[in-house]
DNA sequence: TCTATTATTGCGTATAACGAAATATAAGTC
DNA sequence: GACTTATATTTCGTTATACGCAATAATAGA
């Protein structure tokens, strides 16, 4: 009986599904099922009733879980003890965020950080912008570099770390089969988009405000991408500056003057904000300098 | 962090010597040594102030040492929570007791409870008699199969099984060395005797009361190297009845009728009193059948 | 009946744990 | 002061354990 394995049994408890709570754990299905397996073995009883098609918690089980749930409060009331003994803040962190955000920001965030607390050790994962604030909510990471959007869920914590304007680009040569090379922004100009998120919302506000549908020529997941397909010629993109700042394809694209400009990207870090009360989150949390 | 270790911790914590803690722990020093580095790595602190020649814990380490115990304990009532609801106990019991005792009563005092209880498995340990008692004492093991000594140890719960003669015997080809076959027991008969032990403490009275030191040839640890020696013709020994009906060199030595008799052995089960608290061990000790 | 879903099991492999012996280090001894 | 003793730790080779993949089984839905 080890606390991995309890973390599991938990998992396992909210979701009620191998596949799903093996994922959230990061082991196979086979795995989770031997762990259960134990478990059950070494506390003398059937935890899980289940069958192929479904899984429940035994009355056992329901027993099991209160005890699992202290067990894991109570370590990390002992770790948080200790810590507070020592002085020294240590365990880990996990963030998420872009790619290009781990361009842009990381370095600066995490280098003072890192001085601060060397043994708090930091788990990155890069992805997709879009994800980031959910996988906060769901508790995959207790942080995510993200724009802010314009309503904030409840429970989330969120700190400004940078504004960067939400640019109109055009490619420098001219839009494919079109003939005008002009900054011209009407619903005959055919755009690359985010397929969601922020920007896409702005910019769906933004056409509506001038009462014209945009001729939509391409939804694109990434804002890597969006520079790429721009700087092709396929049309017009939207993009925040930090991305165009960072992208090896940025001479290639002009950057269009267009009024009303977009209302700014607001990049900041979010957590959950029950997660403040752990040290080493409010650790990370305290030290980020708010930009705005 | 799993609960093997926190149980070593603990041993550790109480004897604060590797290698004391370490044989407890049914482990190698090595083993332990490890166990207790990892444990401290993931508590996230120094947990044993230690060079070769102390232990000593650091204050860390009594935090964190209370917090085993804690947890041991919530383990144990999740244990307890879960065989009542299920109905069946289960787990496992350790025994301690000599071969004789394991010839003469195992069967009859296990045979009924692994039908009762056929999930509580049973370890078993065999040796000299004469350590019985301290390894319950010890908390090595949960039972012994021992000769209730003249004033029980407090803390001790003790339950008598059988009553068994203490009988002088001698070869029954007459002593070596002595021309006579008679039974004379005098201060110039050989002795055979116990190292130690109840059988031992009653000789020795037994010789006081009839004002005489007994000659004592060899001192032997263990019942059945008396009977072997008695047969081989070396002197006059002292073992329990049960003893010589098990051994088969029974026939090869002969039982004197000497009086004032050796106050018999009173052979029975000891456990600790404060274990009888747990479930499985009240179990065990509830189906005993007290003989006397 | 067939398909899709999903917990479990077999199996080969990677990882971790173990014990024995070697090592290091400090205290006691002559 | 060299030598012995005691004892925690490290090294090393072996063994056991845990894991993922793929196969299996079993069930609900089409």
């Amino acid at each position: 009986m080890d606390i991995k394995q309890l973390r599991q049994f938990i998992q396992l408890a909210d979701t009620l599904h191998f596949g799903r709570a093996s994922e959230a754990s990061h082991i196979s299905p086979s795995a989770l099922s031997r762990s259960i397996k134990q478990l059950e073995e070494e506390a003398g009883s059937c935890l899980f009733e289940r069958d192929n098609r479904s899984v429940a918690l035994t009355p056992e089980g329901e027993i099991f879980l209160t005890y699992a749930r202290d067990s894991l409060a109570q370590w990390d009331t002992l770790r948080t003890q200790l810590m507070e003994r020592t002085g020294e803040l240590q365990g880990e962190i996990s963030m998420y965020c872009s790619v290009t955000a781990s361009y842009s920001f990381l370095f600066n965030i995490l280098s003072e950080f890192r001085r601060n607390y060397p043994k708090i050790e930091i788990k990155l994962h890069t992805g997709d912008p879009d994800p980031a604030i959910n996988r906060v909510i769901s508790g995959d990471e207790d942080f995510a570099i993200a724009a802010k959007p314009d309503t904030l869920p409840t429970g989330l914590a969120f700190k400004s770390i940078a504004l960067s304007p939400l640019l109109f680009i055009a490619p420098k040569q001219g839009i494919e089969g079109k003939h005008s090379t002009l900054p011209i922004l009407d619903d005959k100009t055919p755009m690359i988009l985010s397929e969601e998120g922020v920007a896409r919302k702005r910019v769906d506000r933004w056409f509506k405000e001038q009462n014209c549908k945009p001729l939509i020529y391409a939804q694109v997941a990434g804002n890597e991408a969006i520079v790429s397909m721009v700087s092709l010629g396929f049309g017009v993109g939207v993009v925040p500056k930090i991305v165009l700042e960072n992208s090896p394809l940025a001479n290639t694209v002009e950057v269009l003057d267009i009024t009303p400009s977009l209302k700014p990207y607001e990049v900041g870090i979010v957590t959950l904000e029950k997660k403040l009360k752990s040290p080493l989150i409010r650790a990370f949390w305290a030290q980020l300098k708010s930009e705005l």
